[in-house]
RNA sequence: GGUGGGAUAGCUCAGCCGGUUAGAGCGCAGGACUCAUAAUCCUGAGGUCCCCGGUUCGAUUCCGGGUCCCACUACCA
């Protein structure tokens, strides 16, 4: 038995996820999660909110809310969203509590003891009318360039050009679209990343051959450019004080540190969080010098975090030369598309996740955004290859197997597993399937290859329906009853295996399906040890003879026509 | 501009560290079956592997150049 760490990129608190966020991060990690559990391995799952920066500052003033309020509310939003999809957090925190504060302010003292913080005069613009700094793509203006005059401080969208805000003609601020702005000075905290250039490298280095390409040439690409000193506290009101040895740092107190600089820490602060819920010992995760040594960290994110946790997060670790746990496999996605465009709230393009599952249940959701994963590249959402995918995977050929097997069960067999006759040449080769397929399904998962998953998954449900095409015992059981059974007990026992390898994709649905054959929780594993004990051919005569089975409700419905031009409309697309 | 990812069947994608007839699912056409949710099973049609060069006995694969899409580019997160 492993230990497994895993972490999701931490959802923004700014509003609910829309299904690309959730595609490249929490359902793989979700789905990774439970399939190490179904192996038999110990795992923490981590997540949170990230609750810091200026855009949740925003928000809060546009709702008419304190920061805080704001935030306790979405991120309730979020936490019920979450359990929507079955989600199976170990723990869900926020990066506002106080053990994030806490580690953020330990973080940067231990930091500041090594050397590696500077306090740095830098100029920034200044919203007279609005009291508050703006960052760089807060304010905006004409382009030098290309004189397009809605052009941001870091870029022009225009024209492509990336600037400076001081660069921009008639400068205003895009919160309240004042042009009272104006330079000022301010002072921060800079933490000196090219000291760590070599460190970082070698970390890099380590992990490099256990990373996806995605993943080694982002971390390359900045290495190679070179670590700048980065600002880690910024102007802003809601966020970790900034602090020195307990106390309110002296020119500081208006100022709170960076949400990158806190946000990562939080996946540490949310193992405290449920560390001290639920009466568990945190640094047995984390610090290699108690216990974590023993553990593999993963971590879950979509291409854009990848940068900030393959340098800058280990920049804050290496950096505090304390014994902290590092990331060992980092799985990076592509982005989820739109019919090819990006999803947008503003043009009605695209499903938010509370959305979806008003749509359907969520494991629809999950069967489709797995089995279809960005993993290689950018993939596109239609309405239409979620229908056909829905209907054909999950209805005709899971649910549609395991309502004609349990339903001939009732009608022929008095709902019990049958007891006669003997495997002979189709039990072989459905055996024989298995023994090839399993152990795919197994290594497709422990290299986190999610879309090969989906498919063996579903290969392994189809060759349920070959079997009984094969053995066909509504045929047999008009000349012998006995050759019947044979064939329904080994579909029955097809359908709990169908369950049981269906649990880190669709877990709702397994559960039924388990529940209806009437599988014990501990025979729901996927361990090989245990799946394949006494080889293939015995998995399908696991069930006890003679036990009864309910036929499970019907476990999906399709998509009609009728709602993809529904849908279509309400959310766009074509 | 820089760095990286991608381009393969009508659609979504595998694959190829150079080697018989390039694969899957969906969709389409035909057939079989009737336990089941008009489901399932079988067979078939369908490809200039983005373009141009190069290396090679042989290139979809390797190299060079180009085209198009996407991300990141350090103060949005």
């Amino acid at each position: 038995m492993a230990r497994i760490l895993i972490t999701s990129a931490l959802p923004y608190i700014n509003g609910v996820k829309h299904l690309g966020n959730l595609a490249g991060s929490m359902l793989p990690a979700d789905v990774y999660a439970r399939f190490n559990r179904a192996m038999g391995h110990e795992v923490l799952f981590i997540c949170a909110t990230d609750e810091h920066g200026t855009p949740a500052e925003l928000a809060a003033i546009e709702a008419g809310q304190t920061a805080a309020q704001y935030c306790d509310e979405q991120h309730e939003i979020q936490k019920r969203v979450g359990a929507g999809f079955n989600l199976s957090f170990d723990w869900f925190g926020r990066s506002s509590r106080e053990p994030n504060r806490k580690l953020t302010q330990h973080f940067a003292d231990v930091l500041e003891d090594k050397g590696l913080i500077d306090e740095r005069t830098s100029k920034q613009v200044y919203s007279v009318d609005d009291k508050r700094f703006l960052p760089d793509r807060y304010v905006e203006g004409t382009c030098p360039n290309c004189g397009y005059e809605k052009a941001r401080g870091d870029q022009c969208d225009n024209c492509g050009t990336l600037l400076d805000p001081i660069q921009l003609i008639n400068p205003y601020s895009s919160v309240s679209g004042s042009r009272n702005v104006e330079i000022r000075d301010t002072r921060h905290l800079y933490l000196l990343q090219s000291k760590l250039q070599d460190k970082v490298r070698k970390f890099v280095d380590d992990r490099a051959a256990n990373w996806p390409n995605l993943t080694t040439s982002i971390a390359y690409k900045w290495l190679d450019e070179g670590l700048i000193d980065r600002s880690i506290t910024r102007d802003l009101q809601w966020g970790v004080p900034v602090t020195r040895n307990g106390a309110p740092r002296p020119g500081f107190e208006n100022k709170v540190f960076y949400v990158w600089f806190d946000a990562p820490v939080e996946y540490i602060g949310s193992t405290v969080e449920w560390a001290e819920a639920n009466n568990q010992n945190w640094e047995r995760w984390w610090r290699t010098d108690k216990g974590a040594d023993d553990l593999t960290y993963v971590q879950f994110m979509g291409k854009d975090n990848v940068a900030f946790h393959t340098v800058s997060f280990p920049v804050t670790i290496l950096g505090s030369e304390e014994p902290w746990k590092l990331v060992d496999k980092l799985k990076a996605f592509n982005w989820l598309n739109w019919y090819g465009g990006k999803f947008s709230t503003s043009q009605k393009r695209g499903v938010f996740m509370d959305q979806a599952l008003e749509l359907l249940p969520g494991d629809y959701w999950r069967w489709y955004l797995t089995a279809n994963a960005p993993e290689s590249s950018d993939t596109a959402f239609t309405w239409e290859a979620f229908k056909a995918c829905i209907n054909s995977d999950l209805n005709d050929v899971l649910g549609n197997f395991v309502n004609r097997i349990t339903k001939y069960t009732a009608a022929k067999f008095d709902g019990k597993v049958p007891d006669g006759g003997e495997p002979g040449e189709h039990e072989a080769w459905m055996a024989n399937e298995l023994a090839t397929r399993l152990p795919q399904l197994i290594a497709h998962y422990e290299a986190m290859e999610f879309r090969k998953a989906a498919t063996e998954t579903r290969a392994i449900w189809a060759a349920g329906n070959e079997y009984i095409t094969k053995s066909a015992p509504w045929t047999a059981y008009k000349t012998s009853v006995d050759q019947a059974a044979v064939g329904i007990r080994t579909g029955l026992n097809l359908v709990a295996l169908f369950g049981v390898i269906a649990q880190p994709i669709v877990p709702e649905t397994a559960k039924k399906i388990l529940d209806a054959i009437g599988v014990p929780d501990d025979r729901r594993s996927l361990n090989p040890e245990k799946l394949g004990q006494g080889g293939y051919a015995a998995l399908l005569d696991v069930l006890p003879r003679s036990k009864p089975i309910e036929v499970p409700p019907q476990l999906f419905t399709k998509i009609e026509d009728t709602q993809v031009a529904e849908w279509t409309a309400r959310f766009g697309g074509g």
